[in-house]
DNA sequence: TCCCGTTGAGTTACCCGTAACGTTGGGCTA
DNA sequence: TAGCCCAACGTTACGGGTAACTCAACGGGA
């Protein structure tokens, strides 16, 4: 609180050491309750780090012990989408109980900005990276491998990941889907979705699902909304360019449960009944299924628990524990009752 | 790429300088693009950093140059309420373009979470910080002040801030929330939000909306989703409690958007009509609102604007610019159409 | 030819902690 | 009482960079 000195203006613990008359080292050891003093040293060096108001330089530490810090780069591509926002949560929390932190990275869903953030976070030493999705730059690729540090990649399980992965087969997933579709009769199938520069799991998910949509006798139509995030406004407007295009869908399947709903309001404004008219499945079950009057035709995916899955391999792999390097979160899909005949499977 | 040594297996500055042929001065020079080296000498020190792989250490250069680092925490109650995942993403987007890093930590709500996070964030030596809220633990008040960085308190506009302060006056919102439903001839309002140890910005906001109300002639009847998040389902399990409890109310105001419509899903299910048999009221004219059939009442704030004036005022204050420090976003309020007689204010 | 400024480097000290090792001095044993 | 041990603390040497200073070589003007 008083007696600052040095440029930067923050005590020291150099500045603690003398005004509490002992060496920097016996103050180290205080600190860090490391033991080999007495009681009334502790209770003097103690005494100054209130009274100057002192603030441990990890920092330092981390460069005299030549260790890595307890940073985490976590990047994730928008927070708009509130699967990602969930998956966030779960990492932070998990990370936070771990004593580690969370250096964020929004990458907006470019290789580019994620390379650039790589870059930069690698820099300030951290632990470990937790990336979203599995596709990086080749750039990324040669630093991620060079830095020597984990890596998780989560969102879109990787099978032969950098390191490690953690999240959900998306083809296999959309797979499910489709067959699920095609399995209630649809034939007439479109899709909603977002389009970025980079495939993503979105991308890998709409592979399974025309698969298994064509494989059993439809076919899709796809509407993709260019650069936007995956919410309720695009799954508006992306379901009225789908079916001002082609109104003979029988059933839609959006990227998550926002586009879903999105879609719904737009089928309600125009006076088509869901499912009597056009069937509507979603993605994710987001938290807005449990309020709707009609159960979500969905995928049910435990964001929060595989954010907390990849903070939990990167601290077991951080403490040296042997670990699973894949893990797959798994799926469950959710028949609803916003599509028809869900029950005659 | 190749040939690591040292300890902690990184590749060095001396490492590069010795590959090079020159001293790690030389090579820092050359790194920093700072001049005073032929072009000779830097392509002999950039061929090596390309071969070895050579990731700069920041941690040692802020080390080294006794200066702060490109850090900056910000503290976020949680990421379930769109709110705040919008206003972080306002946040991290225009640190990111100043080539600034979001180190992140959600609070949970509660000064202590807070406290703890701030210890540690301070440890790092950040830039700056930016805290959501304006209510602190008197610990994490002394912290902040000693630290002697810049910190800006956002959401909750703070006219004395501790430092620097960004969002609305919750208080007056609410006000002018109350006093436009009670011109609207509602006096049986009922609140759903949700409640947490600390006050905090929603209690400030309920505080001026009862003002208004009970002013006005009308009263109003609370119930709070104990530590529940501001999110679709405790929005309509509230809206249960407070109709059972309370059958007469009028009209409802909600926390947010996200309760306002789980509200309207409820109500919807028990067949009343909206604004027929109730009003209702939102807050933050979140995304879910451009899909609803009824234009939601509701309060616009510029959340993502918020994010990124708080990131700006962060910016110029660290690169020693004058700032204001309190900076109002300001409101709008949307009548709407989920409210009676809208237009007879 | 001499002097001096400029350019392109190298040298040294330091940032703030910690690991490893060195040094006391008091208590206990034989 | 010598000898030994160990608790308690001090000293030294880094770690990876940067600021500030020094120094050598070179070129141009008087």
């Amino acid at each position: 609180m008083v007696e600052k000195t040095s440029k930067n203006n923050k005590v020291s613990l150099t500045q603690v050491a003398n005004a509490a008359g002992v060496s920097k080292m016996t103050a180290s050891r205080v600190l860090r309750g490391e033991g080999g003093y007495s009681e009334k040293t502790r209770d003097l060096v103690m005494h100054q780090v209130d009274r100057l108001g002192y603030v441990p330089n990890r920092l330092a530490a981390v460069f005299a012990g030549d260790k890595s810090s307890t940073f985490i780069g976590v990047s994730i591509p928008d927070l708009g989408n509130e699967v990602f926002a969930q998956v966030l949560e779960g990492i932070d929390h998990k990370l936070g109980s771990f004593g580690h932190q969370t250096v964020l990275g929004l990458t907006q869903h470019t290789e580019t900005a994620e390379e650039d953030w790589i870059r930069t976070v690698l820099s300030w030493q951290p632990a470990g990276l937790i990336l979203t999705g599995r596709s990086h730059s080749p750039r990324a690729m040669d630093m991620l491998r060079n830095a020597g540090i984990p890596v998780v990649e989560i969102w879109d399980l990787n099978s032969s990941p950098l390191d490690m992965s953690v999240g959900i087969n998306h083809f296999d997933a959309g797979f499910d889907m489709g067959r699920f579709l095609v399995g209630c009769g649809y034939r007439n199938i479109g899709y909603v979705g977002t389009s970025h520069d980079t495939a993503n799991a979105a991308t890998t998910r709409l592979a399974g699902f025309v698969k298994a949509v064509t494989g059993g006798g439809g076919a899709v139509t796809k509407q993709l909304c260019l650069h936007d995030t995956a919410a309720y406004y695009p799954g508006y407007y992306g379901t009225r360019q789908l079916l001002t295009s082609t109104p003979t869908l029988d059933c839609i399947f959006y990227q998550n449960d926002a586009m879903a709903f999105g879609g719904m309001q737009y089928c309600a404004a125009k006076g088509l009944n869901v499912p009597g008219d056009i069937g509507i499945a979603g993605w994710g079950d987001l938290p807005i299924a449990a309020v709707l009057p009609r159960r979500l035709t969905s995928m049910h995916v435990a964001h929060l628990r595989l954010g907390q899955a990849a903070a939990e391999m990167m601290m077991s792999r951080l403490s040296g524990e042997p670990v699973q390097h894949v893990r797959d979160i798994g799926f469950q899909l959710i028949p609803g009752s916003t599509v028809k005949n869900a029950g005659q499977r």
